[in-house]
DNA sequence: CACGTCACG
DNA sequence: ACGTACGTGACGTGG
């Protein structure tokens, strides 16, 4: 059975370049292009195994498209000279995969490539296009897959027009029409201007193509049918030059493309060449220098069920091994089930397994638990935070953690969301991991599988644990975040999962009493909304609502979603004005939240027999630092409306006669921002501990503080706020209701004024361009992918992102230093107080009372000196009999 | 399971 | 011309 396999070399490389960060060999040569080429290249071949290959190029500047249309893809950017260097290299590197490429003058890789798939469905045979570009969409059919990159170049979509048909509900030939419709802006394809995504996908599914749009304009209204009807030409011309043309004169070219696979000997020059080591080695090609032998061999080891052993066996195999994996069922870790351990003995010959069913056994598990609770006895695993959790729950207490290589995977690259050990393994060219999919099944047909089948895949993954530690230890080294990791992260999950472990009391008389009053106060503004609106309906259905609000009551529409109109409580409060309905179903919604989320919800998470409700902090979610929190989240129970903050009434002490206390953080992001951008002004005002939005209002309006009225102070917070979150006239506009041009003028003024800021803002953009990562003050590092990207919007947000992340960023480095510092404290000082939350910028205890008075002074001094920064930082105490009063 | 909505910093 | 403020998690609806 042939396969072809047809690459757009243009694309891909392209994608590739602005997804790596920079790679140079030691001659200088940008490489990032062509390893991301080869990686994927290597990943497609093991996954689709091709009989047929062809990587196909742009041939020079001018093709059959630039007739009658020269503006085509005008206006793009000139290739950078690190891409266009890589061109050659990378066609010298297919030439040595022995695979087959073609340019052709007059015609571009999409054309030869449509061509071919044209041949593949005439011969029925199965091809696979992979691309970068959407436009190859058009190409799909029941015998070609288009493989679209994703997220770079790692991984790609695959695309038949079933999956087109799902996802924009048109056919493969339709694409050209959406092209153009929409035009499109990379390729200077005009399109008609004002018709996005949306509307061109309405109009396909209303009249099918362009030609029939253009015949029923009659149908459409206002300025719609003013653009359609003027810039008919242009959307004939856009559809024409969308349309990959597939008569390219190939001859007999097609029996050249036939894939035999490579020639190791000459992979391996072109790798050294380009020092791609790691490839070398995951190929196991033949060294450097013709010493040859030295390919890493693949791993070999026996896996020992450990009731073979016996318990002295099992004890001086724990005491000598390299790597840990605890297998434990369930997302949550307070009531994840530990169905195995595996662990790697030295040099990963043997790999020692003990299933559940071994570990209820007393003569495997008491030298397990020795091991385990053992400090001196070193573990090195994946995710030990929540295996720490899971074996607290059968009454094991995790020591002596050494290496996590979830918390550094976490680390080397914070944006990255699937950081299962199965993913990581092939950053690393380790040998692959069966998914846990494919070995539990998923959802309901969930099963764990028979022991053999079991101990097999967890010992791969200890295997993978083992091999994985050196790799990652001197990535962590090369990033400068050694340090990090083993000061900061490593140890802050120990103590997060002491607080986890200690839980909350929350008391449930106190929610259900406020559920009650919650529940008459929403079943009359039921009843009020029904009255109004003449009918009963769902209100929490926003379609419902929408229905009920625009096309019933005739409210104006403020502003659609995709699905329809948009109901949220920013387009309500517009509507305020136009119909009572309006305020009862904010009033309604509000009070509904509260009932769900926080009454029904937190109630169902307090544990029958000790009151006490135990999140879990994730250490390795948010791309800038911070933690989250799970199950439930207690970093967003209410504060803001007094409604709301009630439902802090029911968290209290777990001991009678204690104390809640809560310290935050006072402006911890703009003395952040002071301290890295070094604007004198800004730093004053923090060291004169001054009124920071006051201040700023004074500055930024040239007025005096006792002209500072409410409405300045507000707007002045406002555009901090924009400051810290990367500022954008049209942001800041939306945020205070006011036209982008005063927004604009506004940040003008704040700039002028902090021209520190201003100059910080500046080089963290430019040097996130440069080094394509941005970093906190303790090293904590960023990728940002779209920061060269040339569509704008991508762009735009990676630059604000580069402004907030060192901000957001350190003041989460700060406040977990703050929380390693503070666990110390209690402990050396032998202090029964107990830490129990974060939420950000603010630490949650409780306190016996004799405690009391000592840890108002400590708690705010620790939190106050976690970092030296050129301002000071400051910490407000508090508390009460509950979290509520502790304000 | 995606989406809209809304709670927090 | 483009058209979003930064970072999260939980709930209910409806396909």
């Amino acid at each position: 059975m042939e396969k072809w396999m047809l690459i757009d070399g243009n694309s891909i490389a392209y994608r590739a370049f602005f997804a790596m960060p920079p790679l140079t060999n030691s001659a200088g040569l940008h490489t990032n292009a062509i390893y991301g080429f080869t990686t994927m290249l290597l990943k497609l071949l093991e996954e689709e195994k091709p009989t047929h290959i062809l990587v196909a190029f742009d041939a020079g500047k001018v093709t059959f498209r630039h007739e009658g249309y020269t503006e085509y893809k005008g206006g793009r950017e000139k290739t950078p000279s690190e891409l266009s260097e890589q061109f050659p290299v990378l066609k010298e590197l297919i030439q040595s995969f022995g695979i087959a490429q073609f340019e052709l003058p007059g015609y571009e890789a999409d054309d030869i490539i449509g061509t071919l798939t044209k041949l593949a469905d005439e011969k029925e045979v199965e091809a696979i296009v992979v691309s970068g570009d959407k436009d190859m969409l058009q190409l799909a059919s029941e015998r070609v897959t288009i493989a679209l990159t994703r997220k770079g170049v790692s991984e790609v979509d695959r695309y038949q027009p079933n999956e087109i048909m799902e996802k924009y509900g048109i056919t493969p030939q339709q694409i050209i029409d959406l092209k153009g419709l929409m035009g499109d802006t990379s390729d200077n394809i005009p399109g008609i201007p004002g018709v996005g995504e949306k509307t061109a996908l309405k109009m396909l599914h209303e009249f099918g193509t362009v030609e029939e749009v253009l015949a029923n304009t009659d149908s459409l209204k206002g300025k719609m049918k003013e653009k359609v009807e003027a810039h008919q030409e242009d959307a004939r011309m856009s559809k024409k030059l969308a349309t990959i043309y597939r008569e390219v004169p190939l001859e007999d070219k097609v029996n050249e493309i036939a894939y035999s696979g490579y020639d190791e000997s000459q992979l391996a020059a072109m790798f050294r060449k380009l020092e791609f080591k790691s490839l070398i080695e995951r190929l196991e090609l033949p060294e450097a220098g013709g010493v040859g032998g030295a390919a890493t061999e693949e791993a070999k080891y026996e896996v020992v069920p450990a009731r073979n052993l016996s318990g002295d066996e099992l004890a001086a195999f724990l005491a000598q091994s390299e790597s840990v994996y605890f297998e434990a069922i369930g997302e949550n870790p307070h009531q994840a089930k530990l169905i195995g351990i595996a662990v790697a003995g030295a040099g990963g010959e043997k790999i020692v397994v003990i299933t559940y069913d071994e570990l209820m056994d007393p003569a495997v598990a008491e030298p397990v638990r020795r091991w385990l609770e053992d400090g001196d006895a070193p573990k090195r695993g994946y995710d030990l935070h929540k295996a720490e959790l899971a074996l607290a729950w059968i009454g094991i207490s995790l020591k002596g953690t050494a290496f996590d290589v979830l918390l550094a995977a976490y680390l080397l690259d914070p944006t990255e969301s699937n950081q299962t050990l199965a993913s990581l393994v092939p950053r690393y060219q380790l040998p692959g991991l069966a998914p846990d999919e494919t070995v539990y099944g998923k959802g309901a047909k969930f099963l764990v599988p028979a022991a053999e089948i079991l101990a097999g895949h967890l010992a791969a993954k200890a295997e993978a644990i083992r091999r994985l530690i050196p790799l990652q230890q001197a990535d962590l080294e090369t990033g400068g975040m050694h340090k990090l990791y083993y000061e900061l992260e490593q140890p802050l999950a120990i103590v997060l999962a002491g607080m986890e472990k200690q839980g909350i009391k929350v008391n449930a008389h106190t929610l259900e009493d406020l559920g009650s009053e919650l529940a008459q106060g929403i079943a009359r503004y039921e009843s009020d909304i029904y009255a109004h609106a003449g009918m009963e309906f769902n209100i929490g259905s926003p379609k419902q609502l929408g229905d009920v609000l625009f096309d019933k009551l005739d409210l104006p529409v403020i502003k659609k979603t995709k699905t329809g109109y948009s109901t949220d409580a920013e387009v309500l409060e517009k509507l305020e004005p136009y119909h009572e309905i309006v305020k009862l179903i904010l009033h309604y919604r509000q009070l509904s939240k509260l009932q769900s989320t926080y009454v029904e919800g937190l109630l169902k998470e307090i544990r029958r027999d000790t009151g006490k409700i135990h999140t879990y902090y994730r250490q390795t979610i948010a791309a800038t630092g911070r933690l989250s929190s799970q199950f439930p989240n207690l970093q967003n129970i209410p504060i803001r409306l007094e409604e709301g903050r009630r439902i802090r009434k029911a968290f209290v002490p777990s001991e009678p006669g204690w104390t809640i206390l809560a310290a935050d953080y006072s402006q911890i992001e703009l003395r952040v921002l002071a301290h890295i951008s070094g604007d004198e002004r800004l730093k004053e005002a923090f060291i004169q501990d001054m009124d920071i939005h006051t201040k700023t209002a004074m500055d930024v309006f040239g007025v005096s503080a006792d002209q500072v009225d409410s409405n300045m102070r507000r707007q002045a917070k406002a555009v901090n706020f924009g400051i810290v979150y990367g500022i954008s006239d049209f942001g800041l506009s939306n945020n205070l209701n006011i036209s982008r041009k005063e927004a604009s003028q506004f940040i003008e003024q704040y700039f002028e004024v902090f021209q520190g800021v201003r100059a910080y803002m500046d080089n963290i953009v430019a040097q996130a361009r440069q080094d394509g990562y941005v970093t906190t003050l303790l090293e904590r590092r960023r990728y940002l992918a779209d920061i060269k990207a040339s569509n704008f919007n991508l762009r735009s947000f990676a630059e604000r992102t580069a402004m907030n992340t060192p901000i957001q960023g350190t003041a989460a480095d700060v406040i977990k230093l703050a929380m390693v510092r503070m666990d110390e404290q209690l402990r050396e000082r032998g202090l029964r107080s107990r830490m129990l939350l974060q939420v950000h910028d603010e630490l949650v205890f409780e306190v016996p009372p004799e405690e009391l008075e000592l840890m108002k002074t400590l708690v705010p001094e620790v939190m106050e000196n976690a970092l030296a920064l050129d301002v000071p930082l400051k910490a407000d105490v508090s508390f009460g009999d509950n979290w509520y009063e502790a304000k």
